[in-house]
DNA sequence: GAGGTGACTGCGA
DNA sequence: CTCGCAGCCACCT
């Protein structure tokens, strides 16, 4: 039986996030049974660009529909330009309407 | 082996 | 309302 370590499963779920949605890191960490682990989540978005192919890291937020993590993009606007490719319209760095865009993996479940 | 860090979150003052 | 602290687990030095 092998066991994924927790970032792995990250990966898993945020492959899974429909485009044109985004989610939180605490719903991924929640999810994977960790819901005070949003850290990892984090974590495993910051070793996602080493990842071939890159995972949809920009559909990942912090609770607040906020773009956390831009910065980490290279330029502090490519996250938002990738969200906004998608149809996410986003203000101030934040995601509006983050009520209808966010995404919540136990419901697929 | 031990200590510090981190793209977060929730609660208390 | 805003600010600060503790918790969580994996990775890096």
């Amino acid at each position: 039986m092998k066991k994924l370590s927790f970032y792995e499963k990250v990966y898993a779920v945020v492959q899974l996030i429909p485009q044109g949605r985004a989610t939180s890191y605490g719903a991924i960490a929640s999810f994977l049974g960790a819901k005070k682990s949003a850290r990892m989540v984090g974590w495993a978005m910051n070793n996602s660009h080493f990842l071939y192919p890159p995972i949809a890291a920009h559909r990942v937020v912090n609770r607040n529909g906020m773009l956390s993590g831009k910065a980490h993009f290279g330029d502090g606007n490519t996250m938002q330009k990738l969200l906004e490719a998608e149809g996410i319209e986003i203000k101030h760095d934040q995601i509006q309407q983050w009520a209808e865009i966010f995404w919540d993996p136990e419901k697929v479940l």
